[in-house]
DNA sequence: GCGATCAGGT
DNA sequence: CACACCTGATCGC
């Protein structure tokens, strides 16, 4: 639960996710997503009062937060005074004090959170520096190297704090399985149970709150059949979530609640009442999201558990583990952080503890000479962070490229949009889409590189690379360059992107393992014996990280589905047309390989679709070919190098493993439908390798 | 009657 | 484990 006050030290005027006490004076606010512990005091009476007393102030949020929020009646008294700014729009805000008339100008720009539908992380810049609020977010490793407005040229922006989620920022929640593995690993069993018999349905027994879209939205695009929910009137212009629910109680897939739901269950009753269909008893399942963590040495064994005779469990975060908190903190490398949450069983000393060693500050005690390939980011006098691009000349030292993506940079000039939005305008969009143009730094250097250091934080080897030159861009500060990039933009959600699920799917890399199986026991980590279907892709990640020093065994999880056989039915085909299917021209060659080896996963990046306008070859690599669906290919192709797991990019190209083989999905299929019956499975011991144990 | 808080449950 | 609620009881306005 977040702790955040509502307040940032940097820029005291605003308030974000906290409407109460001090934030009752705030110059403007702003809502990272919908869920209530977000929005203390946002419909209390005070704040309404003062809403109708200070015409100025006003609520930013993303889009869809938007069109959440005034979905709620007890909400709907904000519907005049709420901006939507959409995400990857550096927009230029006036706080202005009422009463004396002071103006102060600022530069917010949204980032995809990946945590539920709409959320977006906040970055600030002005004159008190740049400063990253997160919100709550999921991001996997290697993600923030992805987001172009987070750097300016090829360096990572100059942070001055981030005011982080750290939900899980304690070693015992060092690993949680990918959204792609989760998903897959739901996806098979829901699978293997309703095509059994038009009786067999499954209850998916979610909390009340957003984030369960995209699964419901993949469950929906892969098994062709709508997930019935109590209400979908929010979604009502979000026709990518829309299309895949249903208020129509005959579906094979429940999401719908009681709060007697629990009992019902037990008397096979779905919580919307059903019992039958056709006078003929349903048989029915339960599967539980819930959050699965692996400590850094632990293997990770199933992300499906059986918990009873009908029910499972099912591996689902809605936040970023332990080490993707720490590939993201030490990627952005801010001078501070500052935790949103302390998790229950820690101390704020401790969560301060584990942050600071990723900060720039603890670096600067580093030896001054550090050998280059240590040299995480040089050290820079700010002042203002602002400006950052205008660092850029200053630094003397060779700066390692952050920059994972492999984006091209664009050689030429870029456009940079900068939307300004002025407090007098109530209107969501009056953005005047200035577009200038600036120039793109030579790109010099930077060139493409794709830099295989891990993600970890831990990764000491990186590249390097003089610094580039930038243009100066003149007065604006802000102009971010879109380029087309693809992040993985989760609004997803809303964008349908949920093809997300891709990504987890696709990162293979990502990879963990996770295995559905079913340890004999419910629960997993047997190791022993279990037969681990993990989603997972087959790409078996080696994981160096973790397991790498345990050898192979930590592997365990075999993975069992590949991701070719998921995707095969392609996901998302629908979605991903529908989204923007952008591609992304260049792809680096590694990437290519990678492609190979996944070769269906589709997946579609919203951005994509629209950014692509200015794709400019990059240096040097070859250019994808993005055949009709494929297009999505591109997109998790940039995963994987860069995901998390993708900490090194080798680790992709890594063929399976020596014995293992891809799963047949006839295999899988038997072996879910026992899962599903509860009947135990003959394990079949493989052998990872000679270590295995 | 409403809100805030706390306990308890899923 | 913990998340993001929900319900119910109590207290104050």
């Amino acid at each position: 639960m977040s702790s955040f006050e509502g307040q940032m030290a940097e820029y005291p005027t605003i308030s974000i996710d906290r409407f109460d006490r001090e934030n009752l004076r705030a110059r403007a606010y702003f809502l990272s997503h919908c869920h209530k512990d977000h929005m203390k005091g946002l419909r209390a009476p005070t704040l309404k009062r003062r809403l109708e007393c200070s015409l100025k102030v006003y609520l930013y949020c993303s889009p869809v937060t938007k069109e959440l929020l005034l979905t709620n009646p007890k909400y709907r008294f904000w519907e005049k005074r709420i901006i939507s700014i959409e995400v990857e729009t550096p927009t230029q805000i006036s706080l202005i004090d009422e009463a004396s008339g002071e103006k102060e100008e600022i530069v917010v720009t949204l980032l995809p959170a990946g945590h539920c539908p709409g959320s977006v992380m906040f970055l600030f810049q002005g004159d008190n520096g740049t400063v990253l609020y997160t919100g709550d977010f999921r991001l996997a490793k290697g993600e923030a190297a992805r987001m172009e407005l987070l750097h300016s040229g090829d360096r990572v922006k100059d942070i001055q704090s981030v005011y982080l989620d750290t939900t899980f920022c304690d070693p015992r929640f060092y690993e949680i399985p990918s959204r792609g593995e989760c998903l897959n690993g739901i996806l098979e069993l829901v699978r293997s149970w309703i095509t059994r018999s038009p009786y067999h349905v499954v209850w998916l027994n979610c909390k009340a709150a957003y984030g369960y879209e995209y699964l419901f939205t993949n469950l929906s695009e892969e098994l062709g059949v709508q997930v019935h929910v109590d209400k979908l009137d929010m979604f009502r212009n979000m026709p990518d979530i829309l299309h895949h629910l249903t208020t129509d109680r005959s579906t094979p897939i429940h999401a719908c609640r009681h709060p007697k739901a629990e009992e019902y269950f037990q008397w096979n009753k779905l919580p919307c009442g059903i019992t039958s269909k056709n006078r003929i008893p349903l048989q029915t399942i339960s599967i539980k999201p819930s959050t699965m963590w692996f400590g850094e040495r632990t293997r990770k064994t199933n992300v499906i558990v059986r918990t009873g005779e009908c029910s499972y469990r099912a591996c689902f975060s809605f936040h970023s583990s332990f080490s993707e908190i720490k590939d993201f903190l030490s990627y952005i490398c801010p001078v501070n952080a500052y935790p949103n949450v302390i998790p229950v069983g820690t101390t704020m000393d401790k969560v301060i503890e584990i942050l600071k060693p990723l900060c720039r500050s603890s670096q600067s005690t580093e030896p001054k000479y550090k050998p280059l390939g240590k040299l995480k980011r040089a050290r820079r006098v700010h002042l203002d962070s602002e400006e950052e691009d205008d660092d850029l000349f200053d630094d003397p030292l060779p700066v390692p490229l952050r920059h994972k993506v492999p984006y091209q940079e664009t050689l030429h000039s870029e456009v940079f949009s900068m939307t300004t939005v002025s407090q007098n305008q109530p209107e969501e969009l009056r953005q005047s889409q200035g577009f200038c143009k600036a120039e793109s730094m030579q790109s010099s250097l930077l060139t493409n590189f794709v830099d295989c250091e891990e993600s970890n934080s831990e990764s000491e080897e990186e590249l390097e690379v003089s610094a580039s030159l930038q243009g100066d861009l003149g007065p604006i500060t802000l102009h971010q360059q879109k380029a087309d990039t693809d992040v993985p933009q989760w609004e997803v959600f809303f964008k349908r992107n949920d093809e997300i699920t891709d990504e987890g799917l696709e990162n293979f890399p990502s990879s963990t393992e996770a295995g559905v199986s079913q340890s004999p026991k419910l629960f997993s980590d047997s190791d022993g014996d279990s037969t681990h279907i993990s989603s997972q892709n087959s790409s078996q990640s080696t994981h160096i990280t973790e397991q790498g020093s345990q050898g192979c065994d930590s592997q365990p999880d075999t993975v069992l589905l590949s991701s070719q056989e998921r995707n095969s039915r392609d996901i998302s085909s629908l979605n991903k047309d529908e989204y923007r299917p952008k591609i992304k021209e260049n792809i680096p060659a590694s990437q290519m390989e990678q492609n190979v080896l996944c070769p269906k996963d589709t997946y579609s990046d919203s951005k994509n679709r629209d950014q692509d306008v200015t794709i400019v070859p990059s240096v040097g690599e070859p250019t994808i070919i993005s055949g009709g669906k494929h297009v999505l290919e591109e997109k998790r192709l940039l995963n994987f190098s860069t995901n998390a797991d993708s900490q090194s990019s080798s680790d992709f190209e890594i063929p399976s493993t020596p014995e293992a083989e891809l799963p047949k999905r006839e295999h899988l299929q038997y072996l879910y439908e026992k899962l599903a019956a509860g009947e135990s499975i003959v394990v079949e011991k493989r052998k990872c390798s000679s270590l295995d144990i």
